[in-house]
DNA sequence: ATATTATGTGTAATCGATTACATTAAGGGG
DNA sequence: CCCCTTAATGTAATCGATTACACATAATAT
């Protein structure tokens, strides 16, 4: 690997002109410029970030922490991160959190450290006053999963209004008793989706009990095992709105297992519509959020941060769809 | 953001013997120690890595590329690399190329900077010869998808006795005809399985002709398509191998919509063993890579590489399981 | 008591870039 | 022909850390 000296001395320059070619100050003649060029060429030269970022305090690199890439809803979203990212000159990363507080903690470091200039959360393990520390410190946006006190930015949508039309619609179908897979870790997403839930029941002036409510991982698995809880119920439900599509999806297979018809003898919810939504058997009802433009809209916040623009914590609040297909409506 | 000076000064010490503190170099004495600590406390200073990677030349930070977080494979492998990298000290992070030739160039260009240490690539838009050059350069290993050529270790399996297999299945079970969905893009994986599925039409006396490969892009959508194109064709197969699981699963799809019955008009078998796989109807029969593992087994060649202690490019081939369900064998 | 060694800390060079300021040369005006 | 402006390039400080080496002091050996 060359240096911007070894690169000076070839073209009989000082490091400072090659600077100037590097990064096309206009103050160069041609000649020279030449030179320069024909130089760096030889020697194979690319500047050291290192030292580049050092200096300029900077490295336009944003980073995405998720907990786990292998839920297929965050694609989406980072596409739309990264696009407007990369028409900014900036480098998108994803960091793989697992879910883990100490792993979270090790990507964070990188924004103290100065390694990357921003982060988008798209979870986060931490509590409520080490966002808020974070977000005063650094340029951080919350995309879809978020802290509302914490006075840190985010893009998200109306989660409980999502829930309250999802099972609303189970309601309006007569439906008269309806669970609900929800997650076991306590996400603020997956609260005011309860909440949305309960709401509905009680709009809809249907009765509540706690067993109605079961909780999963989001996962496949995790959805198989509530839907077999439950089966084992005395007084089973007849329909089920789950917090992930994964989990709806686990859950319609646990039940055709057992030779439930859906959605004659039990309607199935989901959220998210993720692409396998549409794969399995019958279709899955879901609530469709905009993820592409939830990314880009996340994206503009942190460059509104990056550049000290805007100091006052947005919140945006995007629209969600719900989705009808087979496993609530026969044929749809 | 405080820095090493503050800290210094503020402790009323060099620079020199903050940084010992910091490294935890034994040659401070507890009293010393103990004031250092109690200002960087203070001053809530953690280092600036630019300024000590520069000086160390070394991020402790690998790169993995890949083509799109959506596909589900990826997940599992990339779980495997965070494993090893992370008690050997590495982050890990993730970039997302949308096989987009230009984009996968300016994540490589981190490579170059000395942003990153290290990179595992999980498939590559360039060409051999600049694969070639890039692992001279720089330390990096492939992973499940490669090229032989360029001289960079990888890990992966035997992708032709792995179609071999699958397809020598759908033949033992008296398919005579027997289609494939392939990759428009000419990957060497795809390539290799093309070359299997060749060999086991031979070898169990079956015929082939051109139109029994179609071609798509990994995803569900081509594989729905793909299926259509089979369905049209005068003499068609009654047995489909696809290289990718959301192929698969699309043509299961498009299958099951036009009414065939699986497996008994048509049997279809998959390949990496997605989680949905066994999630949608009939579950896929597929082959499973060891993808945890691989993970692991990659990391360990890139610090191999890290540390020089390898020269030789090594090649480790792992196995495969060729998992049966209901899309090819009913009730299984 | 003196010489020697070990121990803890400080000084300053260094990593590879950027950039304010200094310097030099050329061109223009009187 | 000389002075002043302007344009091109060079010099050297700087970013924030690490670390070889120097140095001072205390501990040990003779």
């Amino acid at each position: 690997m060359s240096t911007i000296q070894q690169v000076a001395k070839a073209a009989g320059v000082s490091v400072a002109t090659v600077s100037r070619v590097i990064n096309h100050s206009d103050k160069v003649v041609d000649e020279t410029r030449e030179r320069v060029e024909r130089a760096i060429q030889e020697l194979n030269y690319s500047p050291n970030m290192m030292g580049r970022n050092l200096r300029r305090n900077a490295t336009e690199i944003i980073m995405v922490l998720l907990p786990s890439i292998s839920n297929p809803f965050y694609s989406q979203t980072v596409n739309g991160i990264t696009a407007v990212a990369r028409s900014n000159g900036f480098t998108v990363m994803v960091c793989n959190t697992l879910s883990d507080r100490k792993l979270e903690q090790d990507f964070l470091n990188l924004l103290k450290f100065k390694l990357v200039d921003g982060a988008i959360l798209m979870s986060q393990e931490m509590d409520d006053s080490e966002l808020e520390e974070l977000g005063r410190l650094y340029p951080v946006v919350q995309c879809s999963e978020y802290i509302d006190a914490a006075g840190v930015p985010y893009v998200t949508i109306d989660n409980a209004s999502a829930a309250y039309e999802a099972v609303s619609h189970l309601a309006s179908l007569g439906h008269t008793r309806i669970g609900m897979i929800s997650s076991k870790v306590n996400y603020y997403s997956a609260a005011q989706r309860q909440a949305g839930y309960l709401q509905a029941l009680q709009d809809a002036g249907l009765e509540f009990e706690s067993e109605l409510i079961k909780f999963g991982d989001y996962g496949y698995g995790s959805g198989m095992k509530c839907a077999e809880q439950f089966m084992r119920m005395q007084n089973k439900p007849t329909a089920v709105f789950a917090i992930s599509d994964p989990m709806a999806i686990g859950a319609l297979k646990a039940f055709r297992q057992k030779g439930l018809k859906i959605p004659d003898d039990i309607a199935v919810v989901g959220f998210d519509n993720i692409r396998f939504s549409k794969m399995c058997e019958p279709e899955l009802t879901t609530i469709a959020q905009p993820t592409y433009k939830m990314g880009c809209r996340t994206m503009e916040l942190l460059l509104e941060r990056l550049e000290h623009k805007q100091d006052l914590p947005e919140k945006v609040i995007m629209d969600y769809e719900l989705i009808i297909r087979g496993s609530t409506v026969a044929g749809s």
